[in-house]
DNA sequence: TCCATTCTCTGACCTTAGTCAGAGAATCGG
DNA sequence: CCGATTCTCTGACTAAGGTCAGAGAATGGA
């Protein structure tokens, strides 16, 4: 099997990876094809272009020089903050960005050209399984700040997933509040403690893209490791009847459903599970 | 389908990639350790070495040097020809190298670390299936000197292969010999003119590594098309019953069966195909 | 034997992609 | 209003990766 990976990593990675990057930076520097892609069509404040492509304030700023001196990009004040400025793409700007976007769809035109249509079929099937897989094992679990961009969206996106799937619509406001957070990009969930050696599971949420591939339920085990090494001795959660995929996980992960602990507006059933105190204190293995 | 095939370039290419590339050079640049792999345990000449990773033959010159004085290659003069030069392994430089394969296997058995047994059989079932498609889609079909050592290595590996599936075992000097070739990496053939507007087609193979692929059906239409557009109303060729894909093959695309028109010692069939007249004489589209 | 060619090396350049330490403007919290 | 913090920019620097034009040694062909 890791022989596998790895040929799939030099050959894949390596040959299409440089080939894509080389469609990309035909006329200019990948790092700037990249930043006039990021800063799409409606502009973008320069402090999200520095998180989205992991660049250093003093490089982005003298290649946004670059393309403000090609004529691409504008840069001004935001107006709720000056100290914060956006670029926003220029006619010409735009225009570059759609050839590179033809780039983009030409090659991956080309890749399929040569193939029949059932093997087309099978080499997209393909993609998205390897695309998901990855995507899967390559999240990791973390506690981020709840004030965090990508927890932020992570809100959004579950009040919005819930609203859509309890028939009765949900309302942020009706449902019980959350202090203290754990949360990352394709999926969260928070963890609060209740003194007695009881922590309560609140907001756990899978980003839809991300369902299907375990990754709910290692977010139940990180929780429940967490809480453990905290000193709880059991877990209780709450959850709604529409949710039938969590309750299943629940119960497969050890959970019993008790009645009900607390009067959240949304709950239909309520579930607990005894944690076993932790190896040691924090012996976790990576 | 070409959007699947964007997020897969642009996700598994760029991350993996990236990811690749930081394990491999965590001590030394990318660049050398790649040369130090390529040289391999048996040591390469400086010109193979510069054909298989692309590089100005200055740049090869410094980055060997630098190698050199890490201790880890000798250069010396090949034997046969003073002006090449053949780098080679010291033991430091084979202990280095054996880091650097320690470091792939452990980012391979990284990304599957974190998925199920079930999961791991998919996306290597997946892995496998993207590398050959793609492999396969990149087949360029070329014409290439029979000296050239990609056509070289196609011979052995044909030779090994009929030999090893054909009954009688297969010695190349009792079969017919061949003067005009078209060959490359993964597949090839020859194609051979007879006058009177017949063409002929021997030495045509695909690599067990790329059979399955249509490579063979796409191989087999290059020939005929290059035969057409010289003038060949027909086209001739001659196989082994053991073949029993290349036989469908043939018969699929239109080959029907004649009696023997010639007396190579490993055919038992013939067949013969017309051609309809190229449309122009130079239009095939690329 | 001699001339053209092949192969490697050296020196002089160049771009890309970064990093780091401030400086200066704007904002926030109290 | 003041001090701390946030945000961007500038200048100074670095490493990697690469290109180009010869020079010099070895070889091949006439």
């Amino acid at each position: 099997m890791v022989a596998q990976v790895r040929r799939f990593n030099r050959i894949v990675t390596q040959r299409v990876g440089a080939l894509n990057d080389r469609y990309l930076s035909r006329d200019r520097p990948l790092g700037e094809a990249r930043l006039l892609w990021e800063i799409g069509a409606e502009g973008r404040d320069l402090r999200s272009l520095r998180a989205r492509l992991g660049l250093d304030s003093g490089y982005l700023s003298r290649l946004l020089r670059s393309l403000e001196e090609a004529g691409m990009v504008t840069i001004g004040p935001n107006q709720s903050d000056r100290r914060i400025r956006t670029a926003r793409l220029t006619a010409t700007g735009v225009a570059e960005r759609a050839v590179l976007d033809r780039r983009s769809d030409d090659l991956a035109a080309s890749l399929l050209a040569p193939l029949s249509p059932s093997q087309r079929t099978r080499l997209v099937g393909a993609m998205a399984d390897v695309e998901r897989l990855m995507t899967a094992a390559m999240v990791e679990v973390a506690a981020v700040d709840p004030a965090d961009p990508r927890a932020q969206s992570c809100w959004h996106a579950y009040f919005s997933d819930l609203n859509r799937r309890f028939g009765t619509g949900f309302d942020p406001a009706r449902s019980a509040s959350v202090p203290e957070e754990e949360v990352r990009a394709p999926a969260g969930g928070s963890l609060r403690f209740r003194g007695a050696g009881r922590a309560e599971i609140k907001r756990m949420w899978v980003a839809e893209s991300a369902r299907g591939l375990g990754v709910g339920r290692r977010l139940l085990g990180e929780l429940e490791a967490h809480a453990a090494g905290h000193g709880a001795r059991s877990v209780r959660l709450d959850t709604n009847s529409a949710l039938t995929e969590a309750i299943s996980l629940y119960r497969s992960a050890g959970y019993s459903e008790v009645p009900p602990f607390n009067d959240e507006a949304y709950a239909q059933h309520w579930f607990e599970k005894p944690l076993s105190a932790p190896p040691g204190s924090r012996t976790a293995r990576s």
